[in-house]
DNA sequence: CAACAAAACGAATGATTGGTATGTGGTTTG
DNA sequence: CAAACCACATACCAATCATTCGTTTTGTTG
């Protein structure tokens, strides 16, 4: 094996254990001795391919944000493809595949803000309004979507939102480990969300009238 | 000062120090030493007031769970005083206050769901739908608030979705450190997410026509 | 005040921490 | 083929870990 291969596979394996071992006991939870043996390799080793224990967790941050903003990203492949704003349950799915292919590293997000006071992630979140907002313009020119939507909100809002609320959601369901958090089969509860999300939950103000009447 | 006085004064007080300090640093990351020091006492008193250091994270976790029970939580009053469904942005108002106020605590979470996989929590977050549902139940007995929504979902679906999305907004805002997170001041966006929830993003289908027709 | 219990202290334990210094054997390159 | 280099392991440092324990101080009670 070529020195450099050797190189670059101890880095991964560095990497790998580091993201396994971080989003299981916390940074100042986990011991690079620990990092080296999960690696197959020594506590001086990992120090010859990374500086610093800190430099192991940004890398891993840095892979995350690259991660996310692959186009073949589950999630991102579901936008490219239209599921927002008119099939929000397709979303919903992707958003799931989503978090079980990167739960460590939303782990890690978690780690960074109990651990780093959210330093490192901080400027990823900043900088995600401006990602949405150019996926938008170039999915969707102009105001091409404007149009499609209820007035009063920006696009990127209703977006963000629904991104959101349905990530969040996976998170708890798989990160947090909690089933049917809303009372409902995820199915179910996932379509009534579409719903309020679509449609909104209060009554539609030509049908006030008339359920008011009939109460 | 009496016995009773001193020894509750040193629980509560390292009891403080431990909130502190996990909520900073993590479970592992956090030292019995740090926690006695900060909270004024040896380290071995600690160990006489909990039996191990497990102890004290739970304990803190069994206090959350009960702020969040009480009446006088700012979220609670809100619901409380009917801010769901006609007063979103009140409820908004009052997500922030309760984050701000149970910061450390919703640390805590985060610190569990990454070192204990949720163990703790997940109880917690189980239940969080039974308890919404009395509390609807309570505040709108019979099927009182059903008549006053959309149709095609349950209204503690609604109110569980809208909770989680603000309470979810804020801990990123404030937990994260991340300002004016959709790339709108935060009353903007609060003024948007309470307009989508109630009336939904996609054009009513009534507009629908008339706007095609106009495009 | 005597007798007892609870609260508090701080040292000691053996294991582990992040990081470094040094040496060795294989890979590359002149 | 030798010199330079690189991946890697070993051994080591001072500091710290959770927990235990013998002891002292403080409060309560008869």
């Amino acid at each position: 094996m070529t020195q450099g291969e050797k190189s670059e596979r101890s880095q991964t394996a560095i990497l790998q254990a580091a993201l396994h071992l971080f989003s299981r006991q916390g940074y100042r939870g986990t011991s690079i001795r620990e990092i080296a043996t999960e690696a197959g390799l020594s506590t001086g080793n990992v120090y010859h391919h990374f500086p610093d224990k800190e430099t192991l967790f940004t890398t891993l941050l840095s892979q995350y944000w690259e991660d996310i903003d692959d186009p073949e990203l589950p999630f991102n492949k579901a936008l490219a493809a239209g599921a927002f704003p008119d099939d929000l349950e397709a979303l919903a799915r992707a958003a799931e595949e989503t978090i079980r292919g990167h739960r460590p590293y939303v782990a890690l997000i978690y780690v960074d803000v109990v651990e780093f006071e959210g330093n490192h992630i901080r400027k990823f979140y900043s900088e995600m309004s401006g990602r949405f907002a150019r996926f938008l313009e170039s999915r969707y020119p102009g105001d091409a979507l404007k149009d499609r939507l209820a007035p009063g909100f920006e696009p990127r809002t209703a977006l963000m939102m629904a991104s959101r609320i349905l990530l969040h959601y996976f998170s708890v369901e798989i990160l947090f480990g909690v089933p049917d958090q809303f009372g409902l089969p995820t199915s179910v509860a996932l379509r009534e969300m579409a719903g309020i999300l679509g449609r909104g939950m209060l009554l539609p103000e030509s049908a006030k009238a008339g359920k008011r009447r009939r109460a």
